[in-house]
DNA sequence: ATGAGTAAGTTCCCTTTTGGAACCTGTCAA
DNA sequence: TTGACAGGTTCCAAAAGGGAACTTACTCAT
């Protein structure tokens, strides 16, 4: 058998896979969840932890790893002593279609039998939306049937 | 302070939030590698532990939580020994669109200075495909701008 | 018939990560 | 001066993960 080198998660961001990468942000269990609660507008710490009920070092921990990796942005709303909240950047909202795509998907495959916490409206409307991903081209409906996802050569994993 | 109860993570599907309960099946660190090879249409066991390098055991827990789920269907491709391939099933490709964000939103954000192990191309014309979320009613166009993440009530977790 | 190869796991042991709880620092208000 | 608030850090025990070997049940070339 032909051996290439395992991939290990911690050098995920340098692999080729545009997945690999992303996954290398975001892919954490706790991540997208505080993605999320910035979304929704909370961005202290304490708020952030009482949520989500993760482990504070947790979520000191992520929270370093989202600001290295350009996703969040600390920004200090007090002196003395220094507070800080986190606020996401150009690069954590365009993270806004990943997290509209779990919800689409929850929503369907893996429903509640209580009515969901969140839901997506229009802010021009008020009304809720129906996500749609599209080709920006032509407007044709991108799915497994309508896309190919391509290996190109030369790729670090095997075939 | 009112304290609600944390979220555990393995009772995570149990929550009324859909990203919760997206995440309790995809959120795993490996999870979506596993997916993104199944849309690869690498099927079988011994082929994505070598493309992803993670252990025999945790890739065959993470088989077993896809199939339970419903992501993956186990299909028996010869007796004697018996063994089987993983495919996706309905609820599989509809984490299409998911995949897609990630891999649009590394391109971006989570460049390569190489070129990008895999591409989407539309199987009606070959081009490469440009992913926009839309709304489905109007045809606008989907971020954070024109599209607000709202909490119902009521809400197991703190405000 | 013998040994190597294929395929899909399981088992073992050790390391890393996580959970849970307490502690620390600086400030303000009662 | 005691307590609350906010954002952490530190400690220990438990859980998850990595690495490698082992198992089962075939097939195929020597």
């Amino acid at each position: 058998m032909v051996y290439t080198a395992p991939m290990k998660w911690d050098q995920l961001r340098a692999e080729n896979c545009p997945v690999a990468r992303a996954l290398s942000v975001v892919g954490d269990r706790w991540t997208m969840l505080v993605v999320r609660d910035c979304f929704l507008g909370f961005r202290r710490f304490d708020k952030i932890q009482a949520r989500l009920g993760l482990t504070r070092h947790v979520l000191a921990d992520r929270l370093r790893k989202l600001e290295a990796a350009g996703v969040l942005r600390r920004q200090q709303y007090q002196d003395r002593p220094p507070r800080f909240e986190y606020h996401l950047t150009d690069a954590g909202e365009a993270l806004f279609p990943t997290l509209v795509s779990l919800i689409t998907w929850a929503e369907e495959y893996a429903p509640s039998d209580e009515m969901s916490e969140i839901t997506l409206t229009s802010r021009a409307t008020g009304q809720a939306v129906d996500p749609l991903l599209t080709d920006a081209r032509d407007g044709e409906v991108i799915t497994n049937r309508t896309v190919a996802v391509r290996r190109n050569r030369p790729s670090a994993l095997p075939d």
